[in-house]
DNA sequence: TTATTTATTCTACAATATAGAATTAATACG
DNA sequence: CGTATTAATTCTATATTGTAGAATAAATAA
């Protein structure tokens, strides 16, 4: 077992695209999530490399959806966090804001959403 | 030259100390304003060699400090952020701050510091 | 059985993260 | 001067994350 460290970057952001997702997270969702509202750039095969990895950590956890979509294409696989996964998210995230909080000039979005 | 990327988890965490410290921003100080306030262990060869690649990438720079401060001991190198590396900050904290905004539970220190 | 669609897997390499021993540089003192 | 003490930075090595995009898989439609 690896020792658990501090979530990257790139997982921080998927991890917060999996609670904002809810019980539609998947693969292509969780792109687009990123995408839209971190406004960055998310290649297919970052995305589902990190998401392995946090599989592997027991950070999230993935469940085969429906063999019969009627509609053509492969089945999803829908992600969700594992409570030791929110932990870990939870301290990085408290972490950066700490950090984070106060700093004058743009933050503008962290502050309140007004 | 490498390509510029996003910044990492703790790259964020060591900018962020360099604006918060200010003109009195070297080693020792970055490494407990992050494990203070981050409540995070930071170990000195974590830092100075995150502090090194982001001089390198031209995201902050240093001077050294005056040769004799009276008191022993090696003189202080001092950093602070490059337009460059502020831009790039910027843009990371954007990105995180609009992905974790919103979400219920925790991201209390990201909201108004209310 | 072939084409089309949707989504995931694989493979490889680059950059960041992390540790802690070693070293440097300055002052204090006998 | 030579040695101890103090404060800080540098070095070296390894582990983990980040990133890309081609390849593959699996389902439906013709």
């Amino acid at each position: 077992m690896s020792k658990s460290r501090n979530l990257g970057e790139f997982e921080i952001l998927v991890m917060a695209a999996l609670i904002r997702l809810g019980d539609n997270a998947y693969g292509v969702t969780i792109r687009q999530e990123i995408e839209n509202r971190a406004e960055r750039a998310v290649t297919v095969g970052a995305l589902y490399t990190t998401l392995a990895r946090l599989e592997e950590k027991d950070f999230v956890a993935s469940r085969m959806g429906e063999a019969t979509p009627e509609r053509g294409g492969r089945a999803k696989r829908y992600f969700e966090m594992t409570p030791k996964g929110r932990a870990h998210f939870e301290r990085s995230v408290s972490s950066l804001g700490a950090m984070l909080k106060g700093l004058r000039p743009w933050p503008k979005t962290l502050r309140s959403g007004a």
